[in-house]
DNA sequence: TGACAAAGTGACCGATCGTGCTCTTTTTAC
DNA sequence: GTAAAAAGAGCACGATCGGTCACTTTGTCA
């Protein structure tokens, strides 16, 4: 059983790969299965259906987005020194680690905002919870903390400018995409945490 | 010949709505014809091939962008007063008129991104124009005028709090979205205009 | 080492995909 | 009013889709 374990993340990651380039429904088990050189049939093994390895692909990358994103945070002092490597790992997420295709969990956000089900209820779950987890570190930015209400203005805008990046950097091609996110967010911490009690 | 220009348009939109929701890729003919009361060889009278008619839906998307966003805005005094017509009615736009299956345009930008050909080539260029319109509006903000720099920073921002906004409202259920979208604007606004020559 | 389960193959199914063909109906122009 | 042209229907095509089944190979554990 060890075998299929490995046989089963690596059929996960080139999904995700591909579900990244052209849309979970986008992606054809024949091209996956191809890929990771395996027969169609092999893979109903690991999956009972597609929906099935839909699932594990949303599961799959939002951990690889904590790992990535979250762990390296983790080590510095909650508040600013957090959410400054917040940002630059989350924009590197985007930018290298996911370089051909742009980043996985804005593909699914959009393909599945408007798909009612349990797919898009899990996604939605996941990104909540990753939500509660940055407005949490946006409170500690002042002392006394900032209220619930201007700690979700501060993730508001902060996600707003990574979308804003990938945006601009790989629709509109912008070489500076990059540094005008960060002089947005870097702007947005100093008056986030002048703010006045 | 009156008769097909008013077949295709009633194509279009229905090609148009449906790839808001599935992508252009997911769009079926067959669903499409179905939908106008058409066959689906009754299709091909008005399109050479289905990327003859996704060229025709990105054109018609941004055509009714324009009219629905920028034309309000462009009676207004030039600056401020026309940014603001500008990003209510781009919250509308997404909001309102394609409540059902969110901003094509978004969805066409993450889709066609890391597909290149003509249609992405198509999107790039529209955008771009689009992008060089807002950013005049920018520079408007002060006397004397943004510089370059300054004014693509605010259209960064802008565009930023447009994509949060969808975000956080169609797949973070975010009630106040289009609260903190507007606050984050109009607090956009007062900063950029009070900059410093 | 032998037995049993897991992993993987190949052929095949019905449905649907975009598209070409021929033919009929409707619209338009003189 | 009539003829040419445009609009549309119906059918069939090869390819590909997700999925099933019977079978073989491989890995695991006692």
């Amino acid at each position: 059983m060890r075998k299929g374990e490995a046989t089963r993340a690596r059929i996960i990651a080139e999904a995700a790969r591909q579900a990244a380039l052209r849309g979970l429904t986008g992606v054809s088990l024949a091209d996956v299965a191809d890929a990771v050189g395996l027969s169609k049939s092999g893979l109903f093994k690991h999956f009972e259906s597609k929906e099935d390895m839909h699932i594990a692909v949303v599961e799959s990358v939002m951990d690889r987005f904590g790992e990535a994103v979250w762990k390296p945070a983790e080590a510095r002092a909650p508040g600013r020194a957090r959410l400054e490597v917040v940002f630059e790992r989350w924009l590197h997420w985007g930018e290298t680690e996911w370089a051909d295709s742009g980043c996985p969990i804005m593909a699914l956000s959009v393909e599945l905002d408007d798909q009612p089900g349990p797919l898009r209820d899990l996604l939605h779950k996941r990104l909540q919870g990753w939500r509660k987890t940055v407005v949490r570190e946006f409170r500690a930015l002042r002392d006394p903390p900032l209220s619930e209400a201007e700690a979700q203005a501060g993730y508001f805008q902060m996600k707003s400018f990574i979308l804003g990046h990938s945006d601009a950097r790989r629709m509109m091609g912008d070489a500076d995409a990059q540094r005008s996110a960060a002089a947005a967010f870097d702007a947005l911490l100093d008056r986030t945490a002048r703010m006045a009690a």
